[in-house]
DNA sequence: TATTGTTTTAAACGTTTGTTTAAAATAATT
DNA sequence: AATTATTTTAAACAAACGTTTAAAACAATA
């Protein structure tokens, strides 16, 4: 593996882990076993090394979302592949919803947020879709940004608070993974109810 | 106001905004305008006025929520009561879902998670309940555990992405708030709906 | 083999961090 | 009024931070 993957691979499971202030260059340079200078030899900064590695989150998982999202398959079967698909890269990723929540929180300037919320909060083609199913009577008369609220947070929320969802229940890694998993037709049923006639 | 007190209340208001590890103690004497020092001699640490302040919050904000868990009302009512509870709270404090969460985040040690979750995530007397409805067939059978992560979901998530929801749906901060007032009843309506026999 | 370009290294840079000190100012008590 | 206790202050502390320097090691080229 060449130096700059390995700074970029050990950045990003101290990133995910401890979160951006609290891991020093110092740490990703000893994790890493390279020298700390290198880390701004091939990044600029501790913050250009930190959008790189986003960027690369981003490019990574958004298109399979956007790709369903934006495909020409009916509402109901969109629904399904979205949280099937969605809940599927979190249970490989647990850490990645508070990791974008921080980004999102620790930059409030709204150019910053233009790249990430584009890809992660797509709803152009589904709203548009949605209101035409609702035009058409196929579906109840919903506010298509509430279900599309309604779907993204039934969906991340519970790996944001993942830690207490398993002491509270008693579960270990595999009964939350199982537990997540029955959890895609909770939510699929819960939002289709919503919208049946 | 005593010192103490204005050291608590700035110190609340930057770590809201900018988390705790962004915010200096230099920061908050700065804006209290008291001296550095007096925040290690009322409080022992950064750290500790941390967790005195975030026991205040919870104190403040938890009694209420468990109350209406632990009446003797009946469940439907409970639901609707909740959820627009909570979401008051989130509208007059709408920081506090990713406060809470960084904390979560930040202290994945069990025993300082057991205080926060155990006031916060206290669904004893709510399950109990639920089960009892399925048992006398009042409801639909669904697990009490993802009825209560879907509440919690729902109401909360939101707050999280506020400023990504008010950007993607041209919303300022009155348009939000309405949109979180009618989110009280979409709620209620979706949780009460998927119970519904 | 000599020369150029790239990568890695050890060491230091100036700031900022949370914390502590010890004296000064103020308030409370006798 | 004198003494004690409490609060506030300016200044310094050591440690950690992100970043830079300049030389060394290595690889590629001619």
């Amino acid at each position: 593996m060449s130096t700059e993957e390995k700074i970029k691979k050990t950045a990003l499971s101290l990133f995910l882990e401890k979160g951006f202030e609290r891991t020093s260059i110092r740490d990703i340079a000893l994790k890493a076993k390279i020298n700390i200078a290198l880390l701004n030899y091939y990044f600029r900064s501790k913050e250009n090394l930190f959008n790189s590695i986003f960027s690369g989150l981003l490019e990574k998982y958004t298109p399979t979302l956007n790709g369903i999202l934006g495909s020409s398959l009916p509402i109901e079967e969109k629904i399904h592949l979205y949280v099937g698909e969605y809940i599927d890269i979190l249970l490989e990723n647990p850490k990645l919803t508070y990791f974008v929540l921080s980004v999102l929180h620790r930059n409030p300037d709204k150019i910053t947020q233009m790249k990430i919320f584009q890809s992660l909060y797509n709803t152009g083609d589904f709203s548009k879709q949605f209101m035409e199913e609702v035009r058409k009577g196929n579906i109840k008369e919903v506010d298509p940004t509430q279900f599309f609220i309604n779907m993204l947070s039934l969906i991340t929320f519970p790996f944001t608070i993942k830690q207490v969802i398993m002491e509270k229940n008693h579960m270990n890694e595999d009964t939350f993974k199982q537990f997540m998993h029955q959890r895609k037709q909770v939510i699929t049923d819960m939002l289709l109810l919503t919208i049946k006639k």
